[in-house]
RNA sequence: GGAGAGGUACCCGAGUGGCCAAAGGGAGCAGACUGUAAAUCUGCCGGCGUUAGCCUACGGAGGUUCGAAUCCUCCCCUCUCCA
């Protein structure tokens, strides 16, 4: 094992705060392999670049020697984390997070050895909880220290409603690290409330208090908010190479910096080297989404999407697959407008409505076979097939007959 | 249990009988400019329809009216204060 110098500054990267750190060394001096806890909630069918961070990290002890505890939140699942909600979500039923969760680990294995961490699940000690034992957590905790949290007293002062389920939420999560016995904890600054609760639990019940590790929010693609599936703004861990690929592409230079910060394992003279400038950042750009799209979706595929965004984006070339849509509507002749539709049944829609396609191809974002047509009334020769082009990113062949 | 305030499109939010498919902002989409960047500018932004127009929509259900997001009744939901 590491010397405990070198394990804290492994561990301190891109943390953002340690409570506490005296206490952390006092754990790595003891030279025993720490309990590491970070927990999800499968509240979404599939993890995002935004948990990433957390899993990154959780692998930094791993790689250290440290026992990596997974903890899917199935429980916690049901009542919705209210952290930076406005508003009261609705319960999941258990089925969805029973395949959500399943997902979940899979992808999770993406970045931590399987072997070497436990995975545990919080209905476990949760639904065996009962009113009883439900009474004794929520008499440890008071309704003031609760309404303290900045999100609760945002929406207590904003007359938004809090159920009183979501007062639990810390409790529950809290209560886990009690169970788990665990050393340390990792979750996002917004989380710090939370993860405080356990030290406070874990005391009271003649435990030592873990530490806390906070990691930085990643924001999510529109560079304000955090990374979420539900605000459209996340890049999922599952998504094929070339959307991963070029999602990173589409992100601002500074949110780039972020990124490379947060997800990138690059050291830091090269961090340096592109923050300066003295890279263009268009490489390093390419650079960054080679590493993210390597990483989840495998090296052949991320070199497939390169030299893919290279021929389309930069040559204005077509890309080498091209999602094709048989035509059924018959005629000898089409309306363009009704060829944007053509998809809609498919999924990967060009229009949602007639109307969405005519004010499409009145705006000149329609191509026909690379030629743009403006003329809501053009029509094509129903024989072949048509490359239809919506925007720059949406390529279509309708195929007919 | 009592008193009061409120529920408007993806989000915030204006509108208190016709000029309301509903101001303004944000998000989103398309175009110009680019590095598929940012910033900026332009257009669009419920559905159907070539225009006219029709349908759906202001928490839900009824009602008043030539006409309702706006008025009335009942119901559902949220918040505040008192108990």
């Amino acid at each position: 094992m590491a010397s405990v110098d070198e394990q804290l500054a492994l561990i301190r990267r891109g943390v953002v705060e340690v409570i506490d750190e005296k206490e952390l060394r006092k754990k790595l001096e003891r030279g025993k392999p720490l309990r590491v806890k970070a927990g999800f909630d499968p509240t979404a069918a599939d993890l995002h670049l935004g948990h990433t961070v957390l899993i990154e990290k959780l692998r930094h002890f791993q790689e250290l020697g440290h026992q990596v505890v997974f903890l899917i939140g199935d429980f916690t699942a049901r009542i919705g984390d209210p952290t930076g909600r406005s508003d009261i979500r609705p319960m999941l039923t258990e089925e969805e997070i029973r395949t959500n969760a399943a997902t979940y680990q899979e992808q999770a294995f993406k970045i931590l050895d399987r072997d070497k961490t436990e995975v545990a699940w919080n209905g476990a000690w949760c639904n065996t909880l009962g009113a009883d034992g439900l009474l004794r957590l929520a008499s440890e905790h008071t309704v003031a220290r609760m309404l303290e949290r900045d999100d609760f007293e945002k929406r207590y002062r904003h007359l938004q409603p809090i159920g009183i389920h979501e007062l639990l939420y810390p409790l529950l999560q809290g209560y886990d690290s009690v169970e788990l016995r665990a050393d340390v904890e990792l979750g996002g600054t917004d989380q710090k409330f939370n993860l405080l609760v356990g030290r406070d639990l874990q005391r009271k019940r003649g435990q030592e208090p873990q530490v806390v590790l906070t990691m930085p929010l990643l924001e999510g693609l529109d560079g304000v908010n955090k990374m979420s599936k539900s605000l459209g703004n996340a890049v999922g861990v599952t998504e094929p190479a070339s959307e991963i690929y070029g999602k990173i592409m589409s992100i601002s230079d500074d949110l780039m910096m972020r990124y490379y910060q947060l997800l990138s394992t690059v050291d830091f003279a090269r961090f340096e080297e592109i923050r300066s400038g003295a890279m263009h950042p268009m490489e390093a750009k390419k650079a960054l989404a080679a590493e993210i799209t390597t990483r989840f979706a495998g090296a052949e595929a991320a070199a497939g999407a390169a030299s893919d965004f290279v021929k389309r984006f930069q040559k204005h070339l077509l890309p080498d697959e091209i999602p094709e849509f048989g035509w059924t509507g018959g005629g000898d002749d089409v309306l363009v407008c009704d060829l944007l539709m053509v998809t809609e049944l498919a999924g990967a829609v060009l229009a949602k409505s007639k109307g969405e396609a005519r004010r499409l191809v009145a705006q000149g974002g329609v191509k026909i076979d690379g030629n743009r047509v403006d003329d809501v009334e053009s029509r094509v020769r129903a024989t072949g097939a048509v490359l239809v082009q919506v925007g720059k990113r949406r390529l279509v062949r309708v195929v007919f007959g």
